[in-house]
RNA sequence: GUGGGUAUAGCUCAGUUGGUUAGAGCGCCAGAUUGUGGCUCUGGAGGCCGCGGGUUCGAAUCCCACUAUCCACCCCA
């Protein structure tokens, strides 16, 4: 029986791994313009950390984690997201008595045990950041621009900016009120899902894709209605910045996110380009979270975007130029002594920084040249044993077919003035 | 967890109403006079036809189950 890779997982090679890399260079430098440090947490972590993180009621924790128990017999999970893992550091570090605000940045694998559709792995791999100590609606801003001008600088169009505010603490306590009464004689129309969610979180109804439920909420007073004075100056703010920074947005009173800690400011970037699930970026502010931790109250922002999905959306654009590997000198051979002052050569070559091939195959002058023609190398020479002993060696230009006599001696200096 | 599509060479795919030894293109390797790539020509390697049952004289082909994969639902990045 072959073993395969695990359903959900794949393998990252040839051009995948090069356009991953440049979308991984990016994100580096881009969180430097912003100011922003990076951080690596463990893959996994106590069960516990998720659960009273992202919430015991959602669908994360209920049934796609993978958790086991190790040798210690501690319940430990691997990583659904990566929010949860910072917080956790932020609080176990004590960044909260570092400079303020502290703004983080991860580039994670993350597991969730799911049916494996278009843009949905077991395994993905996220890029988050997460700013702590501002209750500032700028935060937002910070955090939004952000993955704006990511989108710009990887050349990504049709990506849309969905806003919504599901207000503090008081003001969401009041709206399932407000929203359970609106829902009222309708309740038993709704899919059965749903009227669990009635009970239990009745926010999550407005997220419903069932066409009954859709008709029933489509009307719904929104959360906004409900925002108490700041939460509503708080999501004036937002979108007056918004407009500063010439962002477009769209107010969509509908998006409620799945993991239970985000408070006030929820986002999202859709794309219409990758199929079903067109949700690149998810975040918002959870103000609540740091404290729940057992750490000091910390406001704090953040948002995590599926790198695979991306990647889809840069692959449905076609945007991505790949660049490809390029082999500057093939140094073939014939005959021993041929040989042995190519291997001499090439490993030369390749400590000035100049990338350069043999053949380790014994095979013939054509098959070398043919190996040299796919590797697309630039130049590309023949040595042998009255080469060695003329010192001189008949160089090719591989693109116009151009022969020039370089002494061997000679040939890295020449190499390393063809490369400046 | 639910539903639908798919599974033949490294890749993309043909394969007749079930009928001898399973095919093409691309890729890979080699050769076309002695030491020079791309184009062309010739040859070669490479398949338990996803796995296991069943029907049949006979199965890549029909039926069943499993697994994987793709897509959608749910949920989310």
């Amino acid at each position: 029986m072959l073993i395969q890779a695990p359903r959900g997982t794949k393998d990252i090679l040839g051009d995948d791994i090069q356009r991953l890399n440049d979308v991984e260079n990016c994100i580096r430098n881009l969180c430097n313009d912003f100011g922003v440090s990076e951080i690596r947490t463990p893959v996994f972590e106590h069960t516990e950390l998720f659960q009273r993180g992202v919430g015991e009621t959602t669908d994360v924790v209920q049934k796609e984690m993978y958790t086991f128990v190790d040798k210690g017999e501690r319940s430990l999970t691997l990583k659904p997201e990566g929010t949860a893992g910072v917080a956790r550091a932020f609080i176990e570090h004590k960044l909260y008595a570092g400079v303020q605000p502290c703004k983080l940045f991860y580039i994670t694998p993350a597991f969730r045990y799911e049916r494996p559709q278009s843009g949905r792995y077991r395994q993905f791999h996220q890029f988050g950041v997460e700013v702590f100590g501002s209750a500032s609606a700028s935060c937002e801003v910070e955090v939004i621009s952000l993955v704006y001008e990511l989108f710009r600088r990887l050349n990504l169009k049709n990506i849309e900016l969905h806003i919504n505010s599901l207000g503090g603490n008081e003001c969401r306590k009041k709206y399932n009120e407000i929203l359970k009464n609106y829902i009222g004689d309708n309740l038993a129309s709704l899919c059965p899902t749903c009227q669990e969610r009635y009970e239990k979180n009745p926010l999550r109804v407005l997220d419903c894709k069932v066409n009954t439920c859709k008709e029933i909420i489509r009307n719904a007073p929104s959360t906004i209605e409900s925002l108490d004075v700041e939460c509503r100056e708080h999501f004036e703010m937002l979108k007056t910045s918004l407009h500063n920074l010439g962002i477009p947005f769209v107010v969509d009173d509908k998006i409620v996110r799945g993991l239970d800690y985000y408070t006030r400011t929820v986002f999202e970037f859709i794309s219409n380009d990758i199929g079903a699930l067109g949700t690149i970026c998810g975040g918002g502010r959870y103000d609540n979270l740091i404290e729940q931790y057992g750490g000091p109250k910390t406001p704090a922002v953040g948002f995590a975007i599926g790198i695979e999905r991306l990647l889809l959306a840069m692959e449905s654009q076609k945007v991505a130029n790949i660049a490809k590997k390029n082999t500057q000198v093939f140094a073939g051979f014939v005959g021993e002594g041929g040989f042995l002052k190519s291997q001499s050569l090439v490993f030369e070559l390749r400590k000035q920084g100049i990338s350069a091939e043999t053949d380790i195959l014994s095979r013939s002058v054509k098959s070398q040249l043919k190996y040299a023609d796919k590797m697309e190398a630039k130049f590309s020479f023949i040595i042998g044993d009255d080469d060695l002993e003329k010192g001189f060696v008949s160089v090719k230009n591989m693109e116009t077919g151009e022969q020039s006599q370089v002494e061997i001696a000679a040939l890295v200096n020449f190499f390393i003035q063809k490369e400046n």
